[in-house]
DNA sequence: GTATCATTGAAATTGAAATTCAATAACGAT
DNA sequence: ATCGTTATTGAATTTCAATTTCAATGATAC
């Protein structure tokens, strides 16, 4: 079994809906999948309005929708931000240090944190379905 | 120097501020203090209303602002939920386990995880101002 | 007592996110 | 290709939590 590409994958949940692949749900995908991570709707909304200017916030935030429940994009809630949106497909699970300053967001991964966090877990009988862990603080830059 | 109690704390910060401790604000203050952990604004607001029914939303808002500034309560933004306050003032720090069914929520600290945190912010040469953890699941009762 | 300034409640506003709706476009069956 | 069905679209509206405005009121310092 070759390695599904994010356009099939979009295609494929979709069909499973009983729903349909549209030029505008492709510019969305395009357009996310052209971005750096961590984009939020309205600077999508921005560069999907380049590619095709009548495309509304609505069909954006709808598109996300979609990417996100086949697990193309994963929605990011920082505290006291907007929600980003970040590419799920072929990224391991990863936590985020973010800047208060500027709002660089870097991504971390570390195997004793999570491993900890399932053992809490267990410890009170809760069955984990996703956790959220999110360092603010100030990077470097900003500190100088 | 004897600890200061809660109302003491918010007397102190008004007037640091210029402002004023008013009836108003000592039923909110009550009201949250007599409350178990982890209160919404509704919740809070109907409480403050058995008191006195005078007493609007907006003053809620207002007081408990006041309330977060001088570190005796603690906003909590929970991913999808909206925000909760709870008793900050002689009460360490923690993280909360989430369940997604009832809305149980469990506090826990743990000292390795605070540790690997500090570790991997120094590592990305962060300054640490907060974290935020939260990790969610479904509680035991809710699984039988 | 008076001038000053914080406080209040009601209502309006904000901002992000989601939804409604009539018009349109795509699909499957024939 | 044509038809009937059903998903999709963009514009506008709505939702919902949260905040702010504003005129009236109340407290404080002098």
């Amino acid at each position: 079994m070759r390695i599904k590409d994010e356009y099939s994958i979009l295609k494929e949940h979709v069909k499973e809906k009983g729903l349909r692949i549209t030029p505008q749900r492709e510019v969305v995908l395009d357009a996310f999948l052209g971005t750096e991570r961590h984009v939020d709707v309205e600077s999508l909304y921005i560069l999907v309005k380049k590619r095709d200017a009548s495309i509304s916030f609505a069909t954006v935030y709808r598109t996300l929708k979609l990417l996100c429940e086949c697990e193309l994009a994963k929605e990011l809630k920082f505290e006291g931000k907007i929600t980003r949106y970040e590419h799920k497909y072929n990224h391991k699970h990863h936590d985020h240090l973010v800047c208060a300053q500027c709002g660089k967001i870097v991504e971390f991964h570390n195997d004793k944190i999570e491993e900890i966090q399932d053992k809490v877990a267990r410890e009170n009988n809760f069955k984990v379905l996703n956790h959220h862990l999110e360092i603010n603080g100030i990077c470097s830059s900003c500190r100088n």
